[in-house]
DNA sequence: GTCTATATTTGGATAGAC
DNA sequence: GTCTATCCAAATATAGAC
């Protein structure tokens, strides 16, 4: 309640969560996190008086964000699942980056993290199955939401390798995007609209 | 090539996978690794003589199992789809373990790892398509072979916590298993082979 | 092949100046 | 509110005994 908006605090937890996405949690040092956010270490830790304030507060940033989403998703069925889909899809999104920090905080053993996580898989479910009236459905697309989420990961850690003594074999099955296009993630909302008591 | 088939080589990469998993790669220390294989540090650095060349043993493991995994998806829609699916969600095979610490390793910025994972949701892909024939469905199928992933690794991190203040809230909307049981794995792999050019 | 030291480095956190 | 300096614990790796 200092700066407008306590604006230190959000560019330090900016800082965290791109660590997190571009280097890992090994690499996400207070050191790290300091250099990337243009602060000294002891200047962080004024902010966040310890590595687990700092994790809760990633954590705690998407929860907030994580009931935006829930909300934004809607009643009926092509909203929901059209939402779900292209929101996970949209990597580069506020909530689409902290998503994916508080994933790999959660992969590393945070509780915290773990449970926010199953939590808001749980609202994903309940939204979808409210919506769609079928299990099925509701099971399949928050599978290939959660699909989408894990590819977007691995996509951003990847730095873009061209491997230059293989380009433009002929004949070589094509390589697809991890994530898929806009046009794909259409095509996998009617595909699955589509399924519904089909 | 000292034991029979180097049995400590293959404990110790045992070891370190079950730490992955179960604490995630910040806790994968080379004292947890070494405990939980049940010999010194030393012992354990005599097999591996780095952090790293540990890290590569496993990816090399989890490249040994990939090609096996493919292989065995066969040519057909119904094999293909039915096979990836099942396997996914499979999460306690020797693959799975295997697939789920490479991920942790992946995610925590280990270049190999991630090519690893990249050249093997390639290859699935591949042979999805090959065997649907249908652009849309291989991609949907991926897509729900890697939540399923997802999921599993959350699931095994979670400590099955059952929260004593909000047991059987009748009324509430019923919490779904993070992994589909066998019988939703069926309902998913019929859902995606009607799928195709229907 | 496996163990017990031990050296080296790094990361997390404190104290206190400005 | 932010910085520098410093302490302490933990993690990787080495050396060499058994």
């Amino acid at each position: 309640m200092t700066s407008p908006r306590s604006s230190a605090r959000e560019r330090i937890l900016d800082a965290y969560q791109a660590c997190l996405n571009d280097l890992g949690e090994r690499a996400a040092t207070l050191d790290a996190v300091a250099a990337a956010a243009g602060v000294s270490k002891g200047g962080l830790i004024y902010h966040f008086a310890s590595k687990e304030a700092l994790a809760a507060g990633l954590v705690e940033r998407l929860e907030r964000l994580g009931r935006d989403d829930v909300e934004a998703m809607g009643s009926t069925a092509e909203s929901a699942v059209g939402h779900f889909i292209r929101s996970a899809a949209h990597a580069q999104s506020p909530f689409g980056l902290t998503a994916q920090a508080v994933q790999t905080l959660a992969r590393s053993g945070h509780v915290g993290a773990v449970r926010t996580m199953h939590a808001l898989e749980q609202e994903w479910y309940d939204v979808l199955l409210r919506a769609t009236g079928d299990r099925v459905v509701a099971r399949m697309a928050q599978l290939v939401g959660d699909g989408i989420y894990y590819n977007a990961a691995l996509a951003v850690t990847e730095p873009a390798t061209v491997d230059p003594d293989e380009t433009g074999e002929p004949g070589e099955a094509e390589a697809h995007p991890a994530l898929p296009s806009p046009a794909e993630q259409e095509d996998l909302v009617r595909a699955l609209l589509r399924m519904i008591d089909d």
